[in-house]
RNA sequence: GCCUCCGUUGUCUAGAGGCCUAGGACGCCGCCCUCUCAAGGCGAAAACACGGGUUCGAAUCCCGUCGGAGGUGCCA
């Protein structure tokens, strides 16, 4: 039988990392068994509509080269795949279950059910609705039916004995049935609730396997007497441990950084990102790191899936995105570098490939690189502390001997390339017999007025053009001047 | 509280009774390279939650304890 797997987002404007991770899963899974991948968008709680959401489902699975086999857009023999849009669908079925008694129409207002449930909590007990309604009369029902008070219909849950199931993942689950509350099927605003929608979409959509986290692992068993209720023959379930933003909490929505886009508009590399997600509670099995889609779908196997709640590591992901920008072709780096360049160098003439040549190698994620390069558009006022430095042998007054060696050297030179200022700059500083950090250490501090940069003296000069280098060594001097007079 | 699940270095993990003096990766630290940083090379520190069993032998099996997570919505 074909393998069809379905992600099942509900449209709340981002995609959340978590989610993320699990349409992966899902996706890998069914192209592993050559099977279907579908989108199903469930946005069945009308409070929460968010306008162009879907459409963020779609550039992110699409953004990150998983696309979906049936789905809103790209249709399908299951369609629609819009739960709003199947919204007349539902409530027959529920009232299929109210007919062979696995469901009952329940007429308590959500008012009555909250002070219940915290008459409950004041007792120090758990709500569980007590099947109030699944008492009422036939005639009781038709008369408040007819008389038109809302109601919603609830599952009739068994109270006793127990329900388990074989989840790929957890493996055998039991669960006592005198805890399975009747949960709500059709809502007051005649809406499925996802717990009811899910299993007839998955049913009618002919999905195989469900992949999804293990917040529904719980709710399994209710799943299952509903499919059982119908005589339907239920999915087989794939859990997926959690994806935490810490040893206690979950990577969630309210992290506010736990969004594709916000990675994306970091700088984050989509495939850096998969890469990483899809090793958070999977493994190949062997030291593989780094893999492309078509080769994490080849090396996919849900037995290599974990069970344990696995930490979202920053420091990790920010890693594979450095080799990701690393191995990455340099023209396509330079393309993706320069807009953030832009922010700090626009009109300053800067040469961006050369630039570009000496910061692929350091940048780890994008949004860091204009702080690395600020000081090409305007020398930063520093300490002249940074002149100091134990390793290159030098100190104020060794750097002010270096640039007054290098000032002369360097306005003599006509054609300013690289190898011209590094063939002077060697001559002259085997000359005046100085060791070459004495000399270059400075001079990269006078030009650059920082401790760090990317590439050294000569590459900076070079980048700085020989005017705006002169200008810069003049203000070393003249500080370093000021500093020993001072 | 109740139900369910989980528990190997700071983090992600390998490990399915002897191959483990517990392997890899990130991070951290040190050294080398070097005009800085990064990259690269080399090296170090760092874990089987605890307690009982079973066994000739346990990170691996069983029980308990502790710790953690998820669920317990007319959210999904």
């Amino acid at each position: 039988m074909e393998v069809r797997t379905r992600f099942a987002p509900s449209p709340t404007g981002f995609m959340h990392l978590g989610g993320l991770r699990t349409a992966l899963y899902n996706y890998l899974f069914a192209k592993k068994n050559g099977g279907k991948f579908i989108l199903r968008i469930e946005d069945t709680d009308q409070e929460r509509f968010v306008e162009g959401a879907t459409q963020v489902i779609y550039d992110t699975l699409r953004g990150c080269g998983m696309d979906w086999d049936e789905g809103p857009d790209v249709g399908g023999p299951c369609g629609p795949y819009i739960q709003s849009e199947r919204k007349d669908l539902y409530l027959p079925y529920a009232q299929q279950l109210v007919a062979s008694g696995h469901a009952y129409y329940c007429f308590c207002t959500k008012e009555e059910l909250e002070e219940r449930r915290a008459a409950a909590e004041a007792r120090g007990e758990v709500f569980k609705y007590d099947k109030h309604c699944l008492h009422l009369t036939k005639e009781e029902v038709q008369r408040k039916l007819d008389a038109g008070v809302p109601y919603v219909i609830r599952q009739n849950a068994p109270t006793e004995g127990e329900t388990s199931y074989d989840d790929l993942v957890f493996g055998h689950m039991t669960f006592p049935n005198e805890t399975l509350d009747d949960m709500v099927l059709i809502k007051q605003d005649g809406m499925p609730t996802y717990n009811f929608a899910n299993v007839i979409d998955d049913h009618l959509m002919g999905i195989t396997h469900v992949v999804r986290g293990t917040e529904y692992l719980s709710s399994t068993p209710k799943y299952n007497l509903l499919y059982a209720a119908f005589g339907w023959e239920a999915p087989q379930y794939i859990h997926l441990p959690t994806v935490m933003r810490d040893a206690h909490h979950k990577l969630s929505k309210r992290d506010g950084d736990a969004y594709y886009s916000d990675f994306i508009e970091k700088g984050y590399l989509t495939e850096a990102l998969i890469n990483y997600l899809a090793l958070v509670g999977w493994n190949p099995g062997d030291d593989r790191e780094f893999f492309t889609l078509p080769e994490l779908i080849e090396a996919f196997d849900i037995h290599r899936l974990n069970k344990a709640p696995g930490i979202f590591d920053m420091d990790k992901l920010t890693w594979f995105n450095a080799e990701y920008i690393r191995r990455m072709d340099f023209e396509r780096y330079l393309t993706m570098v320069t807009p953030w360049f832009d922010r700090v160098l626009a009109g300053k003439g800067m040469d961006y490939r050369r630039l570009a040549e000496l910061m692929q190698g350091r940048t780890e994620v994008f949004n860091r690189v204009p702080d690395m390069v600020r000081f090409l558009a305007e020398l930063p006022d520093y300490d002249l502390e940074l002149y100091t430095h134990k390793k290159m042998k030098s100190n104020p007054e060794v750097a002010m001997q270096a640039l007054t060696l290098c000032r002369p050297v360097m306005e003599g030179i006509t054609e300013w390339t690289e190898q011209n200022i590094h063939d002077a700059l060697m001559a002259a500083i085997a000359q005046a017999g100085m060791k070459n950090g004495a000399v270059l250490w400075p001079l990269r501090i006078a030009i650059s007025g920082q401790a760090n940069t990317p590439g050294g003296a000569i590459e900076i000069a070079w980048l700085l053009g020989k005017e705006e280098t002169l200008r810069r060594m003049d203000d070393g001097m003249a500080r370093l001047t000021r500093a020993a007079q001072g």
